[in-house]
DNA sequence: GAGGACCGTTTCCTGATAGCGAACGATTGG
DNA sequence: CCAATCGTTCGCTATCAGGAAACGGTCCTC
């Protein structure tokens, strides 16, 4: 076992792997596991073996795949959360008036993650990042309108963490650059994506702060032919703020 | 560890249960944990340094909580899904023409797992099973559609891993009465829920099968006032089985 | 403000075990 | 029909998961 300080239960770590794996390949044998992740045919299938035991993975004829026990798991996490369930009507509201897809970021371990999502039937065309999914800070509206709520210090270990990697042609890639655009995002108490994540979304988000800490941020987002111009920096851009602010204020009185 | 023949990898199942037991906390701390595992101090904290590192678990001054990677995780699942992604369209149609919650149940390790939901905004007095939430298949529409497709014995099997416990006064517990009710179920097509798994909840439900195998099935829920009668018996039972055909014939076109 | 109780964390040790390699049936396909 | 490949099983052994105890910090309490 690779002795990481960071992983002192190292089976731990190959478990999560080979879900991984699965996670990914959505259905996979033994051998292509054991393969993939450079371990013993007989150690994955150990693995599996109990992980199947516990419900969290399905044996298929021969064959494995993740069971839906993990949609059980992540729903629980998500329903438990203040936030989300206060969030919840309020961007749905957002997603009405605005007819766009309206999304709730957290930040997690220095990522963004899509909480929650609402008015997906609005958009068809472009792809989207699921909900539960990670994406860059730097890189998104959500991303940027959090960031801009951290300390010096913070927004630091972020970029120690996960860097600044080149998404589109338009990602900010350059560290002085993200500071100043995020000075600018504080003083507006608002973020633009602009095709900076993915070449085609346009997205407006405000972040939302309890007690001086940011602890997520609203955005709509859509296609670049969809929003834009005045649209995107003025109408769009009151709704998310009022949107976030109205989140912030409930917060308050919960 | 406890060294059962089922679980081949002892650690596994430790972080596991160390999992579920935050998972119904929402928040806890390295004692806490610690004592409802019946494990030491040190190895709880080992094991929660070793899932903060991979990004499932969430450190928050001296606490822990679980992360929304397993929501990632669980999506992703969902996704994949092919049965999932042809019926959204379907029970979200269902769902406006009823006028109620509709589900999409799946069979997984004996119990039965809600895939998916649509309308949740038509019940809003009476608590349902959470989406990804497990629930007993004898005690359930959508449970009793699947289990109605089932050889005798692949019913036995679920029966002797799950039994028939108890929910509400009306629910089956008795397995005779159960075999009699899913042949009756299997002749019509329809399976009927009233109050068995929640007192004041009523269900309809209808099997989805693939070459002759139950996939999953699809149900229509609501509170006993709501729906009752000739209402449930014939005008939602008829929507929930041509909802079902519907979903079968285009499982066959993939 | 001193004491104590509790917390999360760290350290060190040791018996249990995670991972390995090899062998075994079952299945497949040329 | 045999060769290849699959998932699975079986012992072995170096490693490490788990335990006990001590540590440093924080929060009450008196």
């Amino acid at each position: 076992m690779s002795n990481d300080e960071r992983y002192p239960v190292g089976s731990v770590r190959t478990t999560f792997r080979i879900v991984e794996a699965l996670e990914q390949r959505g259905t996979a044998g033994v051998t292509e596991l054991a393969e993939e992740i450079g371990l013993s045919k007989s150690s994955v299938h150990k693995h599996l073996t109990t992980l199947e035991s516990l419900d969290y993975v399905v044996r298929d004829e021969g064959t494995y795949r993740l069971g839906f026990r993990f949609l059980g798991v992540g729903n629980r996490v998500r329903n438990r959360s203040e936030l989300v369930s206060i969030a919840k009507p309020a961007i749905e509201n957002l997603s009405r008036t605005a007819g766009s897809v309206t999304n709730l970021m957290v930040a997690e371990h220095g990522y963004g993650v899509y909480a929650y999502r609402a008015g997906e039937q609005f958009e068809t065309s472009s792809y989207l990042p699921p909900v539960g999914g990670r994406v860059y800070l730097h890189a998104t509206a959500g991303g940027k309108a959090i960031l801009s709520q951290f300390s010096d210090e913070e927004v630091e270990t972020v970029l120690d963490r996960r860097g600044l990697p080149s998404l589109t042609e338009k990602t900010i890639t350059d560290e002085q650059a993200l500071r100043r655009e995020l000075r600018s995002v504080r003083d507006r108490g608002l973020a633009f994506e602009r095709g900076e994540h993915l070449p085609s979304v346009q997205c407006v988000a405000a972040p939302v702060t309890a007690s001086g800490r940011p602890v997520g941020a609203i955005s709509v987002s859509g296609s670049i032919d969809q929003m834009s111009g005045k649209k995107l920096e003025e109408d769009l851009a009151g709704l998310v703020v009022s949107t976030a602010n109205a989140i912030e204020v409930t917060l308050l009185r919960r």
